[in-house]
DNA sequence: CGCGACTTTGACAGATGTCAAGGCTTGTGG
DNA sequence: CCACAAGCCTTGACATCTGTCAAAGTCGCG
């Protein structure tokens, strides 16, 4: 299975596909979703907030983050992305809406026309649906960031954001949610959680002292999942993960 | 204009139609959306979290909130929904997703069957393009939500929330933004912003010592708009509205 | 009129932020 | 392959915001 194999577009396929009814013709439309790769160097802002987009970032390869600011500058990301996931779907509906996005690790994108995705959005109304509910799926994503952000300890945030970001990257078939990428800067991390990245550092060599998480090497090992997901008061419900669908018709797909 | 001659869904319609082409038979299928109408007492849970879901909930009046818990019983309002919002329309292509709601206020609501949602996106792709739209906004409002409870100082959070309502209601056409309703409890505030009732408290007192707000007889009054949004930090162009799109099909229908 | 819920207030506690400095990694260029 | 620089991590002392607990006042509803 080599790269010409997969195209960039099979992950955010195999995603779609996981949880929505596509035949044939649907995965061939997305398959074939047109778009240029870029690669950007870590720590990168782009896509610029607030005006009109043209196009949505396929992750290929790489994480990167959806972010807000307040006027003097304090950051806050709102969302993360790993490969397979379509960043700025939802423009597709709202151009006005594009995201100001950053690069957390080196990353390979792909940039998809907004034209192309309402092409196939409008052609085919199975995937129409499908966007709607990745977008819809997303959306309880930031619900859970919410009260992540609003009602836990520093402690329960980051164990909550490992949890989340190890079973997202479990789900796409990527890692072992023991042992999962995590290529990312403490004040990143402060910036996802609302918290400064001195504390940040505090917390994660508690949990490091505490034989819970090391981060290392840019990967998160997680030595006690169990007791992990209890401190960062997690249920995994919300990412929808595990929902069966049947064989879905793009198994196997070639190219 | 009896109450006869406005159906619950009026509202909802003019808020679709305004971010949305739709043409004379989309609309009547908006306005022919079945349901039947609950009344509900102030602070009631409903709407169970977590369990599928087969309806959605349009707020004809008052006020509801939707949340999140942690396992120790803290509660994080994630948004909110004034007359016009359809909470749980997410729940159409993702029944997994309804949401726990709360009763701000006593409020009025029509149970509309998530089969109707259904078969009118499925009839008509134009109302598909507007409900997934609409879901798309709302995810704009959760993203700053996010932000308003991860970077900004209680005041701010507070004034910030202020301004989003004032410009909510005033964009519905209910209320002017100066004076609209607020229904809250300081509790609620609290739960909505990740605070405690006490400092709530004490935030709404400084509010209104600094003549910026009164809150009085269920109503926010905002004396001076424009230093509120100054200290909320507040910039309304993701609520996504003043948005101009011709004259909608839908004026004048009667029924 | 009285009860219950909500608001207001004060004293105090605790979690997290701020500032500052030093050590370490990593990537780059010679 | 080494040396340097920049960014990142780590640590300590201290500041501050917000939370906690408790009690009294107020409002609205039955």
């Amino acid at each position: 299975m080599s790269p010409a194999d997969r195209p960039p577009t099979r992950r955010f396929l195999d995603k779609l596909a996981s949880h929505s009814p596509l035949g044939w013709d649907e995965c061939r439309a997305i398959l074939e979703l047109p778009g240029h790769l870029v690669q950007i160097r870590a720590n990168l802002d782009f896509g610029n907030e607030g005006q009109e987009t043209d196009h949505a970032w396929l992750v290929v390869d790489g994480l990167i983050g959806r972010f807000g600011q307040t006027n003097d500058g304090a950051r806050q990301t709102i969302g993360v992305n790993i490969p397979g996931d379509m960043a700025g779907l939802n423009a597709v509906v709202a151009p006005e809406t594009g995201p100001a996005l950053q690069s957390l690790s080196a990353v390979t994108l792909m940039q998809v026309p907004r034209a192309a995705l309402s092409a196939a959005a409008r052609r085919y109304p199975a995937v129409a649906e499908a966007f709607w509910r990745e977008c819809v799926l997303d959306a309880a994503i930031l619900e859970q960031w919410i009260v992540n952000v609003g009602r836990r300890s520093a402690l329960s945030r980051v164990a909550h954001l490992l949890c989340e970001l190890g079973c997202r990257y479990s789900a796409a078939g990527i890692a072992h949610h023991a042992e999962f990428p995590f290529p990312t800067t403490q004040i990143q991390i402060a910036d996802m959680l609302g918290l400064t990245a001195v504390h940040v550092n505090r917390t994660l060599m508690a949990l490091r002292t505490d034989k819970l998480v090391t981060i290392q090497a840019r990967q998160a090992q997680v030595h006690d999942w169990d007791r992990l997901a209890r401190i960062g008061d997690f249920d995994p419900s919300y990412l929808q993960i595990g929902e069966t669908l049947g064989e879905p018709a793009c198994v196997g797909m070639a190219s």
